[in-house]
DNA sequence: TTCAAAAATGTACCCGGTATGGTTTATGCT
DNA sequence: AGCATAAACCATACCGGGTACATTTTTGAA
């Protein structure tokens, strides 16, 4: 009974594969020049089979990359919820100098950096956060208006283009130490930017 | 020679037929379940011509809702690019009462706002925006560091969400007039908080 | 009237994504 | 061990958006 079996291994494993197989053609050929099709063939599973694993062609590149602000508020202790945002993306920069495959992660971001259709996917996705984020400073600043979506959108928007900018120096061969550094001042930058803003708000709404 | 043809004028013609047929289909039916070959059948045209005049399915609803605030910066005479863009959007709620199609943009309206992909083809305009808007706010202030694309960011961003408040308020049965006066009230609020942020990035940068 | 450019068309195709229905394969139980 | 079951997998056919191409109709002008 449920003794983390063989068949979730397997799966898990192919799951890997076809991924990893994926940002391989796709970095060679670029990512509209490769077709699902030749995707499933090279990892050696059917079309169907990878669309039971992933929802569509850019959640091959795009899985993973998943930012959860949304979460990052609700679980912010008693600090106000920019102040945990902000220590967030301080440490962004630095951490993933661990056992991070540093390489794969390079090529993810030269893909999706070189394509509209994947930048407009992560587009999306910070999206869709804007609007949780926004639901949770509804709730942890206890104010139902337009202030939280404008807060949110700020954020989101501040947020990714902390991130654009990230991303374009490593796509344009920027060594990820200097991109990290950069990264840090520039968050602190953008969240001092945010915090100033915000205490007009705070006088302005209570 | 070019006297304003009758050729002109028919393909016009053509142009408005399929976009009012594609309205009125969506507008029944919903967005998804409709196919442009039924919109091109409908309008007694080939599909190929359809994707003439038009280059994708969603173009037949989000063609003409595009803003243009890059424009309006471009073109702001001797005012400040905030001053410009908040004078524009103090407009938007009123003006519209006028000889505009009133009943074709509130189906429009709810056509968008019940359709994912629609939602997400209006917000990829508005990004596509930023990005001119980044360049034109980097050329009118003579900065070209992250302070122009964070200003840029920021104020798509509170654009965005205003158009969103209001779309939402319109399509579920809120009064144009109530509506284009909430909205009022909002984009002085919005404006009032990028300005007030802004004002700190000009002390830090300059 | 005639002629060349522009517009419209029919057809066939590509690609991403889904539905269906059948076949293998791991797993839990006896 | 052996067996039933459910999960994973697959082949195939299909759908809808979008494009390429070669052909035909329309139209403005000489």
């Amino acid at each position: 009974m449920m003794m983390a079996g063989l068949r979730e291994r397997k799966k898990e494993q192919t799951r890997r594969r076809i991924a990893e197989v994926a940002l391989r053609l796709f970095g060679e050929r670029g990512y509209d020049a490769v077709t699902v099709n030749e995707v499933a063939e090279a990892a050696g599973v059917a079309k169907v089979t990878l669309f039971a694993y992933f929802p569509s062609k850019d959640s091959l590149v795009l899985d993973g990359v998943k930012e959860d602000t949304a979460a990052i508020v609700a679980g912010r202790g008693d600090r106000p919820p920019l102040q945990a945002l902000r220590e967030h993306y301080r440490l962004m920069g630095r951490q993933d100098q661990g056992e991070m495959d540093v390489e794969g992660l390079l090529t993810r971001i030269r893909v999706i950096s070189s394509s509209p259709a994947l930048l407009a996917g992560v587009q999306q996705t910070h999206m869709s956060q804007r609007e949780e984020l926004a639901c949770a400073l509804a709730e942890a600043l206890q104010e139902r208006g337009l202030a939280p979506r404008l807060m949110a959108a700020q954020i989101t928007a501040a947020v990714t283009t902390l991130q654009e900018a990230f991303f374009h120096r490593l796509a344009t061969g920027v060594p990820l130490e200097e991109a990290g550094r950069l990264l840090g001042d520039e968050v602190e930058l953008a969240f001092d930017l945010l915090e100033y803003g915000f205490s007009m708000l705070k006088g302005e709404i209570s």
